[in-house]
DNA sequence: GTAAGACCTAACATCAATGTCAGGTTCAAG
DNA sequence: CTTGAACCTGACATTGATGTTAGGTCTTAC
């Protein structure tokens, strides 16, 4: 599929495919003409990689993470040096602190929208 | 307490106590010459703003959002308007989709772990 | 009073993903 | 062939919290 199409697919601006490629994320074949063809899975992958960068991982370390990853197309992957399974260790025990703040953030607004909707008080 | 102390005790920077008080999320007393002084309650606000900006509000939000919060010390809090219960709301709802991305990248990032720790494949 | 450390304001820099624009090329349908 | 939509590259702009620096003032212990 070209760009256009995988943009409305994912959600994900066309300006940020082509980010992604630059960052060595997402490849895509060409057309003779030069255009970009994407294989089906790279909508799979796009959302992916938008999870990962809201998990707060920059593209550098996504890069090294996704030759590592297990697809759904099962294809052979890549397995993590010591280097990168400590900082992979890291990044996941931030996400998951990240994860106890976002869960104390929405309780917060809970009450705020709670406190809000019960008859005056 | 001075801002030092502050800074200290809450890990955030002197730099970023400072854009709080601008940005009207965190008030101080003036010692005569001055200088920042905060009361012990800042600590808990300091931490909750950090949370609330770690999911994704931005500080004008939160800025509306904090005099409508039950404090600690269970202070008068306002009751939030419509408009603003809507905008809660929708962040909220943001933030529930955040921790399920969240999740599933911390399930990745731990699928990669293992696969890497597990002997010869 | 004085010296050192903590604080003040103001301004400019940074980061990383994404938006936007300009000027040109490719594609597909008539 | 032509035309309009979709695509290309490259460059510059934006965002918002935070870092950094400079030059000056306050506080506190001696």
């Amino acid at each position: 599929m070209r760009i256009g199409e995988l943009a409305r697919r994912t959600g994900v601006s066309e300006r940020s495919l082509r980010y992604y490629e630059q960052q060595g994320l997402l490849a895509a074949d060409r057309t003779p003409g030069g255009q970009r063809d994407y294989p089906d899975a790279a909508v799979d992958r796009v959302i992916r990689i938008q999870e990962l960068f809201a998990a707060g991982l920059h593209s550098r370390k996504i890069a090294e993470l996704l030759p590592c990853m297990r697809d759904a197309d099962g294809g052979p992957s890549e397995i993590a040096d010591a280097k990168l399974v400590a900082e992979l260790t890291a990044e996941r025990d931030r996400i998951d602190r990240m994860i106890g703040d976002l869960i104390t953030s929405r309780d917060v607004l809970d009450d705020v929208i709670t406190a809000a909707s019960e008859p005056g008080d």
